[in-house]
DNA sequence: CTGAGGGATGTGAGCGATAACAGCTGGGCC
DNA sequence: GGCCCAGCTGTTATCGCTCACATCCCTCAG
């Protein structure tokens, strides 16, 4: 392979290759763009001129006329959690090598950021955009976007107007309230994500619907922010509580600081309290004790997201409504049998 | 603000937008480019015009002609972890506004992978690229890119004769090690990253280094590969040793998983076993006990490693030696004085 | 009153590709 | 032998912008 510069000196064009293979400029052309009518030795010509001069076809021009620039952008609001950054991980290796992924985190989820980024992105002429978005507000913000600017949400719930890829949260929370009260406790108690969150909110729903369905007793959830700080918090309010055995954590995070809450004041897990966690973070496996959780795989998630709105741009489709993924229950030993 | 689409329909042109105002393209052009000697006047009519048509400049035609595209690349391995996530985040965090961020992630770490993704970004004419590298043989590929393309490594070691942005690996891990000995352990044992990992050589040296300043008895390293489940198999195995009272290890993760090898075993951290980490990930101070470890700052490093890279772009300057970021120790629970 | 000078604006060229069309070849068929 | 058509190649226009230069007009000094 040989690599040339970036070339702020004068980087070789197609009328370069063109003069040293001796043909024109539009052959060279022809040879780059694989059309048929290309005799095999003026191509192998060709190909060897540009090998020679290590040219480089220039994008801006190309893209000026085709008005195509292969470039997707995605819209996230901090990649440093890990399921935005698995969703990112899985939606760059959907793209390529068809697609760049563009990234860009607005610092705020408010409407005048989120359409600043967007139109920040239109100003780079992506031909799509992927909104890693799982709050409300970011969310609502979208259906102001043009529609006629490909754009998908991923991770932003499953009852948005938009075109969006999600997983069941709701059917996730419902297993794994159903578990624990299928272990037979009274109720399970609920350490929420924060109310701004979809996520957060359609994982409480299916806690709620599950408790409904099997007539246990009501509770108000806790609030976290995702946070195993926050998880500590609520978890050392939890343990005042009397009566508590089965707790449901909207995610492992939360789920870890609630661990060692409890831990603190020598309540066993799973002995006295069972605990049940939601993403299967890769670490979770390995708490202490390890959590069982539903394992959502945040890379499909993500490659899913990029297939849409790839269709929607090649197809001009309408969105199609997102198949909500399901998520599993991964049993380990957080929770266990009431009273064992 | 208003916000207008993609234009697969005709999108308006600055000739438009000039026509509307009753001037030339080239006063359009000059108001767009902030250029002093336009008329206050003439620039409202212009701008009401922009506003009117929704006019939005072509990326592509500006930079066909000013040969700047305000795109810079990335290349990470995995994006999925903490630390390489953090830095992308400082790095687009620091980018933003001037420059747009591409990403890109080879499914391999071998010179042809690298290459190839260097040679992409290249075709899509970014001005710069950020390499997240922490392997030696991806940082060894990097030499062979023409010198003449801006190119920062991140995370890489110190060692390189690239332009880099790295933390001080060896002073933390000497750090580290050197706080176990001096709470009277005899020897500390390392549970190292994987050996072609640049960061993982590095610590494993700061801890020879201290081990050796101390006159303390050298031990073999065991090698992870970050992950908490090689913590917990090496855990395993370092139980069985005898008279180990003091573990180094490369990762927090990797902690984890030796947290839980040690506590299956009825070892107690930190009664009979003191233990420290690497990175301070935000669950750390939630492990059972809270982990002892050394803290280095990823986000700040992408932005580092972004104003250098901006640098060399705008003064075409050559490399200047970076100045390793110094990293803290965070003291919490999971190491005390020997013996206690 | 005149001409130099500078601010405001317009004109034309060209960036490096693709697309549409035109032209040149050669083989098959009547 | 002539004609047609298909395959290959070249010519020209064009995408939307910036840059260099030309032009206009107004002010102010001599």
């Amino acid at each position: 392979m040989a690599l040339t510069g970036s070339g702020r000196a004068s980087r070789p064009t197609m009328e370069d290759v063109a003069r040293l293979a001796g043909v024109s400029h539009q052959t060279v052309s022809r040879v780059l763009n694989e059309h048929p009518n290309v005799r095999p030795q003026t191509r192998e010509n060709v190909l060897a001129s540009i090998r020679a001069l290590g040219y480089r076809p220039n994008a801006a021009a190309r893209s000026l006329v085709t008005k195509r620039t292969n470039v997707l952008g995605v819209i996230s609001f901090d990649t440093t959690f890990y399921g935005p950054a698995s969703m990112l991980y899985g939606i760059e290796q959907a793209a390529c090598p068809d697609y760049f992924v563009s990234v860009a985190s607005p610092q705020a989820v408010d409407r005048r950021s989120v359409l600043d980024t967007v139109d920040r992105f239109l100003g780079q002429a992506v031909e799509g955009i992927i909104v890693i978005a799982p709050q409300v507000p970011a969310v609502a913000v979208l259906s102001e976007v043009p529609a006629d600017v490909p754009l998908v949400a991923v991770g932003c719930g499953t009852r948005t107007p938009l075109a969006s890829v999600a997983i069941d949260n709701a059917a996730g929370a419902l297993a794994a309230t159903r578990y624990l009260l299928d272990l037979g406790h009274e109720t399970v108690h609920h350490v929420a994500g924060p109310a701004s969150w979809l996520d957060a909110q359609e994982r409480l729903d299916g806690w709620s619907q599950a408790l409904r369905a099997a007539g246990a007793p009501q509770l108000e959830p806790l609030h976290g922010d995702w946070s195993a700080r926050s998880g500590y918090e609520l978890g050392s309010q939890l343990s005042q509580l009397p009566g508590v055995t089965a707790v449901f954590c909207a995610n492992d995070q939360m789920a870890l600081g609630l661990l060692r809450a409890l831990s603190e004041r020598g309540i066993r897990v799973p002995e006295d309290v069972s605990l049940v966690g939601f993403d299967d973070i890769p670490e979770s496996a390995f708490f202490l004790p390890p959590l069982t959780t539903v394992r959502q795989d945040f890379g499909e998630l993500g490659r899913r997201a990029l297939r849409l709105l790839v269709d929607r741009i090649t197809s001009h489709q309408e969105p199609r409504p997102g198949i909500p993924v399901a998520p599993e229950l991964i049993v380990r030993a957080s929770a266990t049998r009431r009273g064992r």
